[in-house]
DNA sequence: GGTAATAGCTGAAACGTTTCAGTAATGACA
DNA sequence: TGTCATTACTGAAACGTTTCAGCTATTACC
């Protein structure tokens, strides 16, 4: 049974081809009689019509489709998905989009720049890219004149629009929390600090809250792995091997947090009691572990929610200027923080 | 600056467009010389050629697209991405996909059909569609020639592939290996139990496990709600509420169980000392959980995995006939069960 | 009554590929 | 030398839309 054309609704409804297509898209310029338009609406039912989105787009140079980006676990594996909260942003990013009538088109972060022509090739109106996203090939997304959107990067240029939390911020709340309640001595846990990402600015923040309140910054303290519930683990033991020196942590994000967690637990170790920790996210898993862990809470379903929206608007208007979002903090109170006094 | 189309390159190495075509696909029943074949590639690398896959797809009707629906929260909402089994499901496929040089087009199951159309006329070369699906419109989908692969469903029908594991041998197993430990009366936690779904046979899993060892099934033992957190621990009040009559449990999602050990500890209760555990999925959740929980493990990746090797093949041969895929299970002893002695 | 504007429609080019059917040149073979 | 295959390539139709430019009635205006 093939499929039925806009060919064949024209000739169903004895009107031309074009009529047809201004009909169906409600081109506004264009003025076409109630009773035409009837006979083709009706027509196309008949037929059972739905219209094929690749000659569409081959013709409009519209796709409806929206490009996602999600960093992969190591270059050319699997995607991320193990720390909940690129699945919580990825589901927030669909909803968003499949409600504005747009599609997805999902891949990861390859090293190479196979998914950069992919996502150009495909004709996507917009692109998301999440996380730090490995440099170079950006400036060729520039020269498609494609909008994008950054999630979470610290890459600044005039063309890119961004979205993302005051990342510095935050990590000064979370370590001034724990100051306040009389740690002096706060160990840092987190992902890699080296790249210019959200991990850099966390650590940049915990170090301003160290000075500000007159404590050292300390070789010792520092721990930075990757960002998993594995590495946390590891992190615990490491802890505990170079001699238990901190009073509490703070841990960048929820799901390393949780292998801290697992971690101290293995060797007899419990959070609060021998580690008060603050972590970073609020995704699910804050509280969903025991204890339930304070953590600086950041809205996730907005973030994604956003990402769309400014890449959508940006595809709309024809200009190409840098558009920044930063969306708000507040730390959540929960179970892994104790006082501390010497 | 205007992107480079074929018809560039043909010019630029002098040669017809469908030589370039014929160079660039490597299409096997053609010879090319290979000095020809240099001069192309040699044209298609000055200009920065890169095909546009919207215009090859509609010439060629293949789009190396497979499109994945994915449940929602409610009709209409977000993707069920609070259950970590969804993305490491769709970790995998997404990985399997990329591999193959595929992309994927995501979108949520909606109930209206719009996604329906929406796969179909982006022509994409596969579905796959993930969890018990609202069934009626599955019929529209035989009707197009395109592959269709179910995951974790129960529909049978002689035209689509099915990949899934025997979830109700897994429900025996776990329950089994509760009776084993010396339970006798054993609570049954699960989402709903009324589509002929996953945790129907999960239902049945159980019965049949009671039955067999000459064991009641109990209407209070039963807790059937939604597939998430929030639900265990309700369900952990409501065991409360209704006299803690039983020394054990089966729940059949780990993400549940997360719910269930939070909602007994919010009321001073402990797994296993109060209530003994054992989950089903095997994700990550259930290492990071306090205690962690022995649970009936399956193999997501390789239900991904195996989700777009079906897709791919059954697109590549002509033949639509039914394909069935099971993949094993085992139970992961951990830290939620202890031997129960009347 | 003549011109201008407008409403309502149509024809055909264009989008960037693939692929079928064909052609010209070369070599093999009797 | 003539026929037949084979190699290496080309022309053009087709895929299913959008959209520009144009055409014909009809109405509006002076």
């Amino acid at each position: 049974m093939k499929r039925a054309g806009i060919k064949d609704v024209a000739k169903e409804a004895g009107v031309s081809v074009s009529t047809v297509s201004y009909v169906l898209n409600r081109t506004p310029t264009e003025t076409i009689s109630p009773e035409t338009s009837r006979r083709v609406l009706e027509a196309a039912k008949r037929l059972n019509y739905v219209p094929n989105l690749n000659a569409r787009s081959l013709s409009s140079r519209r796709s409806n489709l929206i490009g996602v980006l999600i960093p992969q676990t190591e270059p050319g594996r699997e995607l991320v998905f193990s720390n909940p909260f690129y699945g919580d942003l990825l589901s927030s990013i669909e909803y968003t989009a499949r409600q504005r009538g747009y599609h997805l088109l999902l891949s990861g972060t390859q090293e190479d720049q196979s998914y950069l022509s992919i996502a150009r090739n495909r004709g996507v109106d917009g692109i998301i890219i999440i996380g730090t996203y490995p440099g170079e090939n950006l400036n060729e997304l520039k020269q498609m004149d494609i909008p994008v959107v950054l999630v979470d990067s610290y890459v600044k240029d005039e063309y890119f629009h961004t979205i993302g939390i005051e990342d510095k911020e935050g990590a000064k709340l979370a370590t001034r929390y724990l100051i306040e309640k009389g740690h002096r001595r706060i160990a840092f846990i987190s992902g890699s600090i080296r790249e210019n990402g959200v991990n850099m600015k966390r650590w940049q923040g915990y170090c301003e809250a160290m000075t500000e309140a007159g404590l050292p910054v300390e070789e010792d303290a520092i721990y930075s792995g990757t960002v998993d519930y594995e590495y946390g683990a590891i992190a615990a033991h490491e802890f505990v091997e170079r001699g238990r020196r901190q009073s509490a942590a703070f841990v960048t994000a929820d799901i390393i947090t949780m292998g801290v967690i697992k971690g101290l637990m293995e060797q007899g170790l419990r959070v609060p009691r021998d580690l008060s920790v603050v972590s970073f996210d609020d995704v699910n898993l804050s509280q969903m572990a025991y204890p339930a862990f304070t953590t600086v809470h950041q809205d996730i379903a907005e973030k994604g929610r956003q990402a769309v929206l400014l890449a959508l608007d940006a595809a709309s208007r024809k200009e190409r200027r840098h558009t920044e979002c930063i969306l708000p903090l507040s730390i959540v109170e929960r179970d892994s923080v104790m006082e501390w006094r010497e």
